[in-house]
DNA sequence: ATCAATTTTTAGATTTGTCTAAATTTTTAT
DNA sequence: ATAAAAATTTAGACAAATCTAAAAATTGAT
């Protein structure tokens, strides 16, 4: 019965995909293109085509040729579904088996293809339903529901605000070590009390120690301005 | 550089395969039948003779043909580690998320091929380092070293003796429920109280309650002989 | 020892996911 | 408007894992 063949449930690639067209802003309305999905994944642009006309047969994704994709409702469902697994295997990494945050991704990576809905439902209630993963990044509800979190890159705040660190742009592993040596931590409160205009570095306080970061390690932290 | 292409780490078909052939005997001295292989893994032999061949290449097995396979060192080595994952992880799901013991194969399958050292030593230490998973049966240690549990069937057991129920040898979930049905759990004693000649049933006692079991039943239960 | 039954292997396809190289379409710059 | 550059797709190939059908080897029964 060749009609509804592999329809479900997906593999591993296709799962990958969705996520990557996901984080690429392939839930809004420009559509993502081939180039730059192959670079997001580190494929070939060829080989993004030839998935992107599997997908939208499976009606996850539009596609139009020389055009990219956009996912479909069910494509955005798929991609929340991942992430959410993601972001709590992460947490329960940090949590429950001591993992430090920069060492979670990679693991993640895996688990969060494995196929059941009590196991991450299960996981979830053990951690007590967290709202955020170790970067700040928001965790999708078991219904798909998902909020940003009000932030902004701790570049752009104004000389002498203060906020607090809520999340990483990079999550990179040399990031997060150097995060950790220098005590920066989620939580945390900042205060910038100047601002160098040859290279954009920042002068900050934070925990009662005042310290110099370029403006790289500035445009990487994410920051809730205190109301 | 196509010589040493894709060596490791093993594939999940792979590692399937390993196991397969583990459960089959083929850490013993006599091989493993293509045919055997096929049936435990519910492919065609002419699949089987092919990944026996890439086995071999990658001395995970000694392969001759039209007669079977044998594990090499490495290959128990390897069985061993993808056996202790899998029941480590079943205790996990047991122990921290409340699956029932006839849930948590399916599941097992999929986690047993995470590839993180890291990981599942944190889950052994989280348990405590298990001796036994939910089904009785013993999980290898970290340096592989595995000791079979001293245990005999039920139904081998002489009229009038004693045991302490230790596993299951079918860990098929209706077989499970129905021992979940009458109260049957590991750790409890049983007594042969009477022997059916007719059908080899038997008359047990298990905690203060007498009941009827058939042959079948006794055939699939492991109990440790009291000394 | 012979021959039939059984087991195992080979040959040739198929599916999935990838690649390279060439062709095509779209975009950008003049 | 045209041509060059960039992006994208197509065509054709390959590796992994599987299958079916046919061939070959082994086993077992007389
Ligand atoms: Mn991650
Ligand atoms: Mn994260
Ligand atoms: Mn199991
Ligand atoms: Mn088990």
């Amino acid at each position: 019965m060749y009609f509804w063949r592999n329809l479900y449930p997906l593999t591993r690639s296709e799962e990958n995909y969705i996520k990557a067209i996901f984080h690429l802003g392939g839930n809004a309305s420009t559509s993502v293109a081939t180039n730059a999905i192959a670079e997001e994944m580190d494929t070939k642009p060829s080989s993004v085509t030839d998935m992107a006309k599997k997908l939208a047969d499976k009606g996850l994704v539009n596609y139009v040729r020389y055009q990219g994709v956009l996912l479909t409702e069910k494509g955005i469902k798929t991609a929340l579904g991942i992430i959410r697994k993601h972001r709590l295997w992460e947490v329960f990494l940090v949590k429950k088996l001591d993992f430090s945050w920069d060492e979670v991704h990679e693991v993640a990576e895996q688990l969060e293809h494995i196929k059941s809905e009590k196991l991450i439902d299960k996981i979830d209630e053990l951690l007590e339903f967290p709202k955020y993963d170790p970067h700040g990044d928001p965790i999708p509800t078991k219904n798909g529901e998902f909020q940003e979190r009000d932030k902004q890159l701790l570049s752009e705040m104004p000389l002498s605000s203060t906020g607090i660190c809520v999340g990483v742009k990079d999550s990179s592993s040399s990031f997060l070590k150097f995060l950790d040596k220098n005590q920066i931590a989620l939580g945390e409160t900042i205060q910038i009390l100047d601002k160098e205009d040859f290279d954009d570095s920042l002068l900050i306080k934070i925990a009662e120690r005042e310290f110099h970061i370029s403006h790289q390690i500035a445009a990487n932290l994410f920051v809730k301005k205190n109301s």
